[in-house]
DNA sequence: GCCAACGTTGGC
DNA sequence: GCCAACGTTGGC
């Protein structure tokens, strides 16, 4: 048994907000245009990952839930579609250069961790959301996810 | 809506 | 392979 890995991911609230993820149980995590970002998904997602699900450019922004990740990784089919925004005409299904996972809702928390109360959280200041912008996918180390959830409020 | 950060593209 | 131009992310 591979020991338990932990992410977090990024999602405009005004697109896919975790009130849809828990409406819709269950979606594919399609769009990400990033290569590091697909490179975590594609190389290092396993099913069962557990995701703090992040909320950009909402007011505040920040940490509202726990996804899971609820499959390997596959190829975003978003690529291959002309009518698609996501579309990517050097794509084939040959050589596909996008790939995603399936995400499943977990939790809301209790209350928002904005990013603001992480950035002052002398135990986060090595977490990726503080240190590097604009990057959609990232790893979160046991100990980080441990103290969000704690400061959400979230039970357990 | 503004704009800084920063990843990507493409000319050379 | 460098790097300027460009486009996007995402906080505010």
């Amino acid at each position: 048994m591979a020991a338990q890995k932990y992410w977090l991911m990024k999602s405009e609230e005004d697109e896919y907000s975790i009130r849809d993820l828990r409406r819709d149980g269950k979606t594919r995590w399609v769009g990400v245009r990033n290569y590091e970002a697909r490179n975590h998904m594609r190389d290092d997602m396993s099913p069962g990952d557990l995701i703090l699900y992040y909320h950009s450019n909402a007011r505040p922004s920040g940490v509202v839930g726990v996804a899971r990740v609820a499959s390997e990784p596959y190829p975003d089919p978003t690529q291959f579609d002309p009518e698609s925004r996501y579309h990517d005409e050097k794509a084939t299904r040959e050589e596909p250069r996008w790939f995603l996972v399936d995400v499943e809702f977990v939790e809301e928390f209790p209350r928002l961790v904005p990013l603001k109360e992480i950035k002052e959280h002398p135990a986060l200041e090595k977490m990726v959301l503080v240190r590097r912008m604009r990057l959609s996918v990232q790893p979160v180390r046991e100990d980080e996810y441990r103290i969000v959830r704690e400061l959400a409020g979230a039970d357990g």
